[in-house]
DNA sequence: GGACCTTGGGCACCTATTCC
DNA sequence: GGAATAGGTGCCCAAGGTCC
């Protein structure tokens, strides 16, 4: 039987709801609903079929499904996944549609599915994180506008993703930079300076850091410290190790600057960010979604 | 009460930027 | 791609808060 959980849902001028699965199953059937949908892709692999496109989900895919189109995920290998999923109304989006015409244009743009780099997977799980917390206190003050606030920043980056058809270059990669990067992703746990690295690739550091901003978008520390955030988070969601030996794994040799770096990606604490998701695992693994009961496979 | 966590201030060093 | 430098970042220390 698979194990379905809840984040919320919510009754008033749109609707969402929140569902994270940790267990196979699919939709055989195509189905089709009045609202918009986005996927995200935690872990694991899935195959998604929207109209007649398929597209290969893997950790990190945010899919958008616009709403009356037909659609169906299926197993890949291996079959266990995590994701988690919004859905909302029309009447949510007029009002801010009106004022920002982008907003729908994940949904109707030319690639329904983005492929995230580590940065952005961050940045969206901490939205989609907060969207859970903030439907999970139901007497909380102004959680409905909180939740659209989220959303918004959710589609408007989506958005800015979007090929906007201006036939803007794409920058080829230096070989270098992905060498260096690579590098990064590999040994973000050790201490590590530009000047060793770029000692390491004959480079000068001003040259290196030039590089990096050029093809990453961000700047050296930056980049590292997105990296270490995101392995300390993945470590406060599923170990009980202490802060201090978090740092410690992830590279920071202070907790206080760990703190302060946490603070500043996330903007929560790590302990908060510990509870936030404690909260997520018992409102998902509690409640059964009324979508998923109403669409029954 | 003790262990752990958070926050703030100060200083040294590193990095981003500019100019060449 | 290198040199210079202003500003930012990282680290250390200390104090207060929170939780068990």
């Amino acid at each position: 039987m698979n194990t379905i959980g809840e984040g919320a849902r919510v009754k008033g001028d749109f609707e969402v709801s929140i569902s994270k699965i940790v267990t196979p199953f699919s939709f055989l059937k195509s189905h089709t609903h009045d609202y918009y949908e986005i996927y995200y892709l935690m872990s694991g692999r899935r195959r998604l079929y929207i109209g007649n496109q398929c597209y290969s989900l893997k950790k990190g895919s945010l899919a958008f499904i616009p709403k009356n189109v037909p659609h169906k995920t299926m197993t890949a290998s291996p079959p266990e996944h995590e994701r988690l999923v919004i859905y909302f109304h029309d009447a949510y989006i007029d009002s801010a549609v009106k004022e920002q015409p982008d907003l729908l244009l994940p949904f109707s743009g030319q690639k329904p599915v983005l492929e995230l780099n580590q940065q952005e997977q961050a940045f969206v799980e901490n939205l989609l994180l907060q969207m859970i917390n903030e439907y999970s206190d139901k007497d909380r003050r102004g959680r409905a506008l909180y939740f659209k606030s989220l959303l918004t920043q959710l589609l408007l980056f989506a958005g800015r993703k979007q090929p906007d058809g201006s036939g803007e270059e794409i920058k080829p990669v230096n070989p270098s930079i992905r060498e260096i990067v690579q590098h990064c992703n590999d040994h973000f746990r050790e201490p590590m300076t530009l000047g060793q690295i770029a000692g390491q690739f004959f480079l000068s550091p001003s040259y290196v850091s030039r590089l990096l901003k050029k093809y990453t978008g961000h700047s050296f520390p930056e980049y590292l410290n997105t990296l270490r955030i995101r392995e300390s988070q993945r470590l406060l969601r599923e170990t009980g190790l202490k802060m201090i030996e978090i740092a410690e794994q992830v590279g920071y040799l202070n907790i206080t600057h760990f703190n302060k770096n946490f603070k500043l990606i996330t903007g929560m604490s790590p302990l908060q960010y510990k509870k936030m998701a404690q909260n997520m695992e018992h409102v998902t693994l509690k409640h059964k979604p009324e979508f998923l009961e109403k669409h029954r496979f």
